[in-house]
DNA sequence: AAGTGCCTCAACCGCATCAGC
DNA sequence: GGCTGATGCGGTTGAGGCACT
């Protein structure tokens, strides 16, 4: 045990009254009520003023993770599940500065995301998350249907025809520098695109959120023209988009695979073939979106089961 | 209804960093 | 400079819930 441990712990007489596990809501009720009365910090003390059996990091965690009353709960949203993405490729496992660009999320949230949901996919993929190739999927795959999503629940929704201006032309901005010509598959859509809906151009084109949130503004009601116009620009390769899978029977045989890919755990065979590649040869002009569509759409990027 | 396996997420652990003495 | 306490962070665990058989 390290001595910092050791310290957290203190004597043995003070750790066998120590209390781990779930809190009761006469604790939770505890510790709202001090906080309330007291502020937060000083935690250690606070856990002892308190008269919870419980260490100062288990209190801190408590209240930050659980308690705190701008704590958001529920789904992560589209826009939030984008943002994650985004801000994941810029900083990896930066769990707490992730969580800062999220206001009510806390990195402990956002880090089991990660880990029950990109990572499952990762898996499924027979891509190692975090490697190239996973940027890659993510960014052309993943980000463009959360956008679809997410504009799909926007005209869905009661959206403020402003808003929708604002998304509207933020995507005849962006895409006006694109020279891509290449399809991105839609979900299975009940409404027809419609003016702004995300294309491929701006599908292939993402921006990356360079600065806060303004905690204040609800993440629901999040600008999707915020999320296009915003920082630094992330592309994906060429190669990603344009290169002609049938040339190749090592792909088609991946490609044959694909309907292997169940969103939610099923099992299925290591792709060797996979390994063999640096970064997936996906293709949309050639072949059209079929065999995206036809395998991910009501699975792996659906991201409704996500 | 009971058993089993899988998934989620709250909570814990270990370590790093910082400030005060 | 070294010690100690407080805090923060990322990784990991396991209880509980759920779906499936």
């Amino acid at each position: 045990m390290s001595s910092s441990t050791k310290r957290e712990l203190g004597s043995n007489e003070e750790e066998s009254e120590l209390r781990r596990g779930p809190w009761t809501l006469e604790e939770d009720s505890l510790l709202i009520h001090y906080i309330a009365c007291h502020g937060e910090g000083r935690w250690n003390m606070l856990a002892k003023s308190a008269e919870l059996k419980r260490t100062g990091k288990s209190c801190r965690l408590r209240w930050l993770n659980y308690l705190k009353p701008d704590i958001k709960r529920g789904n992560l949203t589209p826009q939030e599940q984008l943002l994650i993405l985004e801000l994941h490729s810029k900083w990896g496992n930066r769990w707490s500065k992730i969580a800062r660009h999220l206001p009510g999320r806390t990195d402990n949230e956002i880090k089991n995301y990660w880990r029950t949901r990109v990572q499952k996919q990762a898996r499924q993929l027979n891509i190692e998350s975090g490697s190239r190739r996973f940027i890659d999927a993510v960014k052309c795959f993943w980000m463009p249907r959360l956008l679809q999503k997410m504009e799909q629940d926007s005209s869905l929704s009661s959206y403020s025809s402003m808003t929708h201006m604002n998304f509207s032309n933020s995507v005849e901005a962006s895409t006006s520098s694109m020279s891509t010509t290449s399809n991105i598959p839609y979900l299975p859509s009940p409404t027809p695109p419609q003016e702004g809906f995300i294309d491929a151009a701006n599908a292939n084109h993402f921006s990356i959120m360079s600065g806060p949130i303004n905690p204040s503004s609800d993440l629901d009601s999040f600008k999707l023209s915020q999320l296009l116009e915003i920082s630094e620009q992330v592309t994906c390769p060429p190669n990603v988009f344009e290169n002609n899978v049938y040339n190749n029977p090592i792909q088609d045989n991946w490609y044959a695979n694909t309907n292997n890919y169940g969103m939610q755990g099923q099992n299925m065979e290591p792709l060797q073939v996979m390994e063999s590649y640096d970064i997936p040869q996906f293709d949309f002009q050639t072949t059209g979106s079929d065999w995206i569509l036809d395998n991910m759409g009501d699975t792996l990027w659906n991201m409704d089961a996500i």
